[in-house]
DNA sequence: TTGAGCATTTTGATGAATCAAAGTATCGCC
DNA sequence: GGCGATACTTTGATTCATCAAAATGCTCAA
């Protein structure tokens, strides 16, 4: 059995690119928030578990099974994040850290009849994709706004920008994941997008704001 | 915060009579399959936490603040088990060992709405009376069935189960509330029990339905 | 090509939870 | 009251995850 301190290793290595490339030691240590010293100790136990590519000052990397770990720990998470907005009613802002420690508990064959329950969803309420049991990530044509051709209405997915204040200031204009939104005008001098909301309100946000909203 | 070690002392503390009366270290030792010493160890940090009163070579005993965190977790497992029975589909039998590593993983607050959304179950998959959020135990002469003897009838007082399919075939033998009903047997190997109707019919349910009536 | 500066590893320590085995107290029986 | 059996505590180690600080290796610029 692997330990929740493993887990959150292997999640992190994931969640800095360690899947595709080899990452440095210094960039987990920071990322993890623990000394370099620690991470070193760590990155030797996880090669001795088969879990990362190890090579002293160059780097770790995942192997496959390190990278099904991390995408099925990963898959815990936005589960039980879908839970406890959906099910529970919890405020999409005070999910996540319930959600850290959760995804430790939770065995995948629990995982497996709790995403049966919720009818498989596709994205947690942030809108990250939610990954198969098989590890399979459903890939999306999913864009920011400001990729998108002007003067057409869009299906919302998922906000880039993880921060509560933004989110619900674009709800009170009925933004919200699953809704559609409009995407009137970009002005490239002034940097200035104008939205429009399903009543046709206009809207005007910066154009970093607007390209954190992933429209399909 | 509490460490999941501390939880699991408490909880076998309590469940051994350690609320009551002090306990011999020697019973919870056994209790907890640990060797003696680590729990004399333990008793001395407990005690140092304010969760028990402990006299060297005379024994423990939970303080206040130590009984009101074993009945959360007591409180915490069993509506855990009921998610996990009722919500998921999970049979009676395999959600014990679950429930015993999510119950340290749960917040109290968020069991406190799972509660809400189970509409207060009184009683878990096994029958056990489940403490409310105040640390109040419900008294009640009421029992499950299977908290019974073998071998006598009962009156039907409350289904703990509320759902319409269930109590409407109860209905069809001639079980409502108010009737009452035989407990002829109950297997242990095959979770089978076996009910007895006014006319002397016999008809088999599963232990965890069994349970679900409340009878006095 | 050489050293300065930075990243990484090593070393020695700590705290939590555990064990085995040695030491000590207590209780009951004669 | 003394002795032996039993129960409990202590002691010394171990493993995991962590830190601080010292040592080492790598890279780039002069």
């Amino acid at each position: 059995m692997i330990s929740a301190t493993s887990e959150n290793y292997l999640k992190t290595i994931h969640a800095i690119g360690g899947s595709e490339h080899s990452i440095s030691l210094g960039a987990l240590a920071r990322a993890l928030n623990l000394t370099p010293g620690t991470v070193t100790t760590m990155a030797r136990q996880l090669a001795d578990n088969g879990l990362v590519h190890y090579l002293p000052r160059r780097g770790i990397r995942l192997t496959d099974l390190g990278r099904t770990t991390a995408i099925q720990i990963i898959r815990r998470h936005r589960i039980i994040e879908v839970f406890l907005a959906d099910t529970l009613g919890m405020p999409a802002s005070d999910i996540h850290p319930e959600a850290e420690i959760l995804e430790h508990a939770f065995s995948n064959h629990v995982i497996n009849l709790l995403d049966k329950f919720l009818d498989h969803p596709a994205f947690d309420p942030h809108g990250s994709p939610i990954p198969e049991a098989s590890g399979h990530i459903r890939t999306t044509s999913l864009k920011p706004l400001t990729q998108r051709p002007e003067g057409h209405r869009y299906l919302i997915h998922r906000f880039t920008r993880n921060d509560a204040e933004f989110t619900e200031w674009l709800a009170t204009f009925g933004f919200t994941i699953g809704t559609t939104i409009g995407f009137h005008k970009w002005d490239r001098i002034t940097g200035i997008v104008t939205l429009e909301t399903a009543g046709g309100r206009r809207i005007q946000v910066g154009e970093s704001a607007a390209s954190s909203l992933l429209v399909e």
